[in-house]
DNA sequence: TGTGGTGTTGCGTAAAATGCGATATTTGAT
DNA sequence: ATCAAATATCGCATTTTACGCAACACCACA
């Protein structure tokens, strides 16, 4: 029994479903329900009677729900009492977030942060994902939180913290495009919604040129955003990260396409310059990222 | 951070020595040493001040170790309050101990057994390890704790708990014994001191007749422990487990002899009549000697 | 009788913990 | 003062553990 269970036992709990759990808890619904196998072994009871919905507590899970929640509380008390001149960190962190990332990790991440080192100015810049590593190289921004380029520059130090797929979407409804009937569309006819540069543009031309299409580019727009709500009209088809879609307002209107080969995944995580790891304040903001 | 660790630094703090403690826990002192850096990192703070013996708590340390006192005292109350009928187990237990295993960990598994199921009545019979499986076997004894024999019968199984190796030991000073200089001994010539029977006399049948040697076997004793005390008194070379050897008290008038190869190691855990195994009372035993 | 949603299990793989041996440093004894 | 024993830590190879994926069984609801 660890103290990331109890904190996992807590989401469930507040969640009574499995599957939105594992979501939320960023770990998949095999690994939660194994978790929770582990901890009522642990504990020698069950815990979470599973034949409703949502999940109701039994007993024993009432009981350990209210151990679990003392203990955390003691132990973010004991951290935060002990923690050593680690919190009168202070000084100003400039963190650059491309829009695509500002919708999974930047959240989490800045929660975590702001309650940890409350003392330091933080500044958010969200922008373009290309304008990113510019912006990390001419000390404008001290940190990126954005998707992995195809080639990282030297001098720059890349960690990953979670994929997302690039998926081709469609109007959910009246599909009355040209070229796009039932099976794969015909590439040369059906309108595409892109983004005007970056990295998914890079990835999209490449996966047209391997596959000897020149697409029909009905409209080139800067912004995922966009090209979900562009699509959700009906004008043509588009390509975004999941991560995009599923924050989207306009998700429900519109539906994925499979294609083959799938597009190689953005990769999410923080950037920075190399030699800057040393920075206290940056080390801080590294470590509050990278350790859950 | 998990309650394991918690317990560990209890102990750490008791015993005031990595060492010490890293052999209380069955573990190597490098685990341990690592173990506490984990969790110091996890505190955020350092928790024992290494650079004097004993090891002394610095201020975070000694909140911690308040904290995990009343963390683990939660968690035990939790379990006993929580743990449905467990407790309520009754009935008679019979288990049979080699005196070699009764050193090592019988006391532990005792313990918490006793500590955990206070309404069983348990009968430990300790005596030569060779009638250990027989016991078992005819169902004088529900359980056995002892070495593993050479070839386990059907319907019976054993589960390892430890190690312990097999050792050459001579009288530590005056080695006026024939046959024994330095170096390797004239097998044929030194006399030997053997156990009687059992699985330790096989394994150094064997070992001889591996070598094409036939020893002069000057006493065959029953019982390791005798053997250790006349090594002690400088009358021949003895063959023992190291666990017996540990806890002799003429541990210190005896040394070991380096031989090549090794005898292989005994192995001592639990054993028992597989179709016994869903017994409640066989289960509970099984459980608590498992899980440390 | 599907259909979408639920939690669980088998299996291959990736990450974490562990032990051993070597090393640097301290402690104690002569 | 100096050697020897003991102590904590580091590097590396191995074992153990946790994980995700995919397939499965189960239930409600249409």
């Amino acid at each position: 029994m660890n103290y990331r269970d109890l904190q996992v036992f807590l989401t469930l709990v507040d969640l009574g479903n499995m599957g939105r759990s594992a979501e939320q808890l960023h770990m998949s619904p095999s690994t939660l329900s194994r978790r929770l196998m582990r901890m009522e072994e642990a504990v020698g009871a069950t815990l979470i009677s599973r034949d409703t919905q949502p999940l109701e507590l039994t007993e024993a899970g009432k009981r350990f729900l209210q151990h679990a929640e003392q203990t955390l509380f003691a132990w973010e008390a004991l951290r935060q009492e002990v923690a050593p001149t680690v919190s009168e960190l202070s000084g100003s962190l400039t963190v650059f977030c491309s829009v695509t990332a500002s919708f999974s990790v930047l959240p989490e991440i800045l929660a975590r942060f702001r309650d940890r080192y409350p003392g330091v100015d933080l500044r958010i810049l969200t922008g373009d994902a290309e304008e990113s590593i510019p912006r990390v190289q001419s000390g404008e921004a001290d940190l990126v939180i954005a998707a992995r380029p195809e080639r990282l520059e030297t001098g720059l130090t890349f960690k990953a913290l979670l994929t997302s797929p690039l998926l081709f979407i469609a109007p959910r409804h009246a599909s009355a495009l040209p070229g796009l009937k039932q099976g794969q569309p015909d590439w040369s006819q059906v309108p595409m919604i892109l983004s005007a540069t970056g990295l998914a543009r890079t990835r999209i031309d490449q996966w047209f040129d391997s596959r000897n299409v020149r697409p029909n580019v009905y409209a080139q727009v800067s912004g995922n955003e966009a090209i979900v709500s562009m699509v959700a009209l009906g004008v043509g088809i588009g390509v975004v990260p999941e991560l995009v879609l599923r924050s989207s307002p306009a998700s429900g209107r519109v539906r994925m396409l499979p294609v083959e080969p799938e597009l190689e995944p953005f990769l999410i995580g923080l950037c920075v310059q190399t030699r800057q790891l040393d920075s206290p304040l940056i080390q801080a903001f590294w470590k509050t990222a990278l350790t859950g």
